[in-house]
DNA sequence: CCTTTAACCGACCGGGCGGTCGGTTCCCAT
DNA sequence: ATGGGAACCGACCGCCCGGTCGGTTAAAGG
């Protein structure tokens, strides 16, 4: 039992040193060596607990990248009542992280569907989860949205949440070249004209 | 002379196949020897062309790339009347491209700043200048589209053209995933509820 | 025809990769 | 205390990578 928790803080060491190489230098560009270097681990402590790096990685996607999109995409949106205001405020709250965060590379789930597009269908498959949870969490907030009134009844949910996530995907990669500031600013202001045909018109 | 077409055409056949690999697989995953072999040339050959792998994919960015981005993106839309209109059937032409594409991989630009974002600063450099080609492209054509009564005095044109950039980026990233027709559907849709507003209202 | 040189060949190099494996350390259960 | 297994070590393997270089081919120019 308490070798279990020694191997268990150890992996998730593993897998937080794992991300933070992956992220920042691409999956492919990143050796398992470059990993055990900051962890002061040897080749055979890494293949002790994992079988490969694409297991690894695979481990990593389901813990990590998973719980960070949750926790900063999805969970402040479930349950709140008007969806626009809390979405809007959602990713406003996330594009200021990434804004003030030095060393941003983009969001790390669109850049991991992007470099495994396509040629790692394994993978791909667990990163279109992750995202289908977002995208299905996004048709169930607007549609929530239009039993409360707040947003009109004949729009289309699940297009509304596609170019919510769309934009937002790209919006983090034009973020990553500078200007982040001015980026957010403009991009926030264009969601809010986006959202704003598309709630009820406010009998003054 | 006769030797300078040979040698013009030799690299430029290095140039697409370099292309269609790189995009296909990502920079760091294909190898110099991936490109020769489909065409039958030597480690030499290549040598003899260009100094360095590095220089080989600027060179293709700055030719096949540029190109690509601009004869599907940028010219359709320079000189026209209504933006809003060839803005949205000019996206709506490049996401059919890439839905009838079997061996989609996504925006080729897109692609390539994702996976250098960051990390290479010089090939970063090089992506951003296609990009804001592009941006200060949309930017004039809304700007003139205010002049010729197209498109509301109050809209701030930068912003437009980025959440535009943004959400194109976007969607051709989840494009790849499958269900192209839907998500191109839904998205030009979208498109045209979030241009709706921007333009000066048809009196009736 | 002969020289020159651009175009191309392919063996080779140093290094880094993912992954293996026999061995050592250390701690818990008996 | 001690046997045994989990955790970890690090040398090693085969492979492939980007890049080099001395040599061969072929065609253009005199």
């Amino acid at each position: 039992m308490d070798k279990n928790l020694k191997s268990m803080a150890t992996m998730h060491r593993m897998q937080v040193s794992g991300l933070e190489l992956f992220y920042a230098q691409g999956y492919y560009n990143t050796s398992i060596g470059d990993i055990l270097k900051t962890l002061n681990l040897s080749k055979g402590a890494f293949y002790h607990h994992y079988t490969s790096k694409e297991e690894f990685f695979i481990s990593i996607i389901q813990n990590l990248v998973f719980r960070k999109v949750y926790s900063m995409l999805i969970e402040p949106i479930e349950g709140e009542e008007n969806p626009f205001r809390v979405i809007e405020t959602c990713l406003d709250d996330a594009l200021a992280t990434a804004e003030h965060n030095e060393m941003d590379y983009g969001f790390v789930l669109a850049n991991f569907m992007n470099e495994f597009n396509g040629r790692n269908e394994k993978i791909s498959a667990y990163l279109k989860d992750i995202c289908k949870v977002w995208e299905v969490n996004l048709v169930t907030s607007l549609q929530k949205g239009k039993t409360d009134g707040f947003v009109e009844r004949h729009v289309d949910s699940e297009g509304v949440a596609a170019f919510i996530i769309s934009s937002y995907f790209g919006i983090r990669t034009l973020m990553v070249g500078g200007n982040c500031k001015m980026l957010r600013y403009n991009y926030i202001q264009q969601l809010r004209t986006y959202f704003r045909p598309l709630s009820p018109v406010v009998v003054a």
